[in-house]
DNA sequence: AACGATACGGAACACCGTTCCGTTTTGGCA
DNA sequence: TGCCAAAACGGAACGGTGTTCCGTATCGTT
């Protein structure tokens, strides 16, 4: 029950080997259409890589969004697990909620147009949004609660909300040299900071 | 020369009055659609408002940020006047800013998804991105210019980062009533005043 | 009135994500 | 081993975009 067994509601894996080994191939191929064209990347592009049909890929990952989850999850779960251990590490809290957040804008900018892709309305990337959110918002809070509790930082943030600004900070940051998101995130992060 | 004429590298008025008279009902329709349905609307849908087909709309506005951009010009260009007015008017030059990014802002959430567009690398959109910086960058350096001379602000940010983090922090503003994007914009208000 | 320049409309094209279904493959069972 | 229903496969087809193109209609001028 390690990590890449059925969790809760997972599905089973399925009994069949070609169909376990096409949904494998596809996650290889998604992962790698995605660093060379960003997550937007047509999903024939990936089904081509894999050597697989339309039919399967949807067969696998419904929507598109559960493909990108299926693909980040290991690394939003390391994200995740970051937080108390940071917490933990004997850092300030508004230190390690910094640092925390530098891990977060590290996955983000790593990965070509993710950040516009989260907080996209289209139909279908609510799996994602709600994916993102559920693992990690629940840590942000227990990062601002300690910094609040601390009085480091005023209190009346909410871990959505900042996770969001975050989010939306990050867009486009790997195209444009001129834009520097994890400076800005660092300005926020400082506007946290209580009064006085 | 007031603000309806041919500025400086702008085409010249039509002489032809079907021609004038589309572009008018085109910008009419586009207005309305865009406050209706965002200005992600299809394009057949402005067509269709206009009572035009789609050759028409292309040959007045090639791509869909100049159609973006005639629409918007003359709330941009208050903005961009606001800004002089503000640093004028006796508050300090931080509250000057802070107003008037308030300004760019209450632009930017009253128009669903022009934020999301404006930050946007679709091919075509160069235009509207140039348009908008050109015109609000500068009054945004001379902001910050007076703020950092009155030593309000550290010294050592750019207004272009600037703009466009605060452009990426009202994205889908409009569409989620648990994300306060001018609180958002605040705390990055916040931490650009200089430490201690 | 006639005619060339200009602008018009919308069919056609090139993509996209997604759905659907006839065909192929698989693995357990007789 | 041979069989066969269940499972998975591939890709054509659909509905939706933005954009291009060109035959046709209109305008303003001569």
């Amino acid at each position: 029950m390690s990590d890449s067994d059925e969790g809760a509601g997972r599905a089973a894996p399925s009994r069949r080997k070609d169909a376990r080994r096409n949904k494998e191939n596809l996650l290889d191929a998604a992962a790698a259409v995605f660093v060379a064209s960003g997550v937007d990347a047509p999903v024939r592009d990936i089904a081509a890589r894999a050597g697989v049909g339309l039919g399967t890929i949807y067969r696998h990952f419904p929507t598109r969004a559960d493909l990108i989850i299926a693909v980040y999850r290991h690394q939003v779960d390391a994200c995740a697990e970051a937080g108390p251990a940071l917490l933990a590490a004997g850092a300030t809290p508004h230190a390690a909620l910094g640092e925390w957040i530098g891990l977060f804008v590290d996955f983000l900018v790593t990965k070509h147009g993710l950040a516009a892709v989260l907080h996209s309305d289209e139909a279908g990337f609510d799996a994602l949004h709600t994916y993102f959110l559920d693992r990690l918002v629940p840590v942000c809070t227990q990062l601002l609660e300690a910094a609040a509790a601390a009085g480091e930082i005023r209190s009346d943030i909410d871990a959505y909300a900042l996770m969001r600004g975050v989010g939306n900070l990050c867009i486009g940051a790997e195209s444009d040299p001129r834009y520097d998101a994890r400076r800005l995130v660092g300005l926020l992060v400082a506007g946290l900071r209580s009064p006085r």
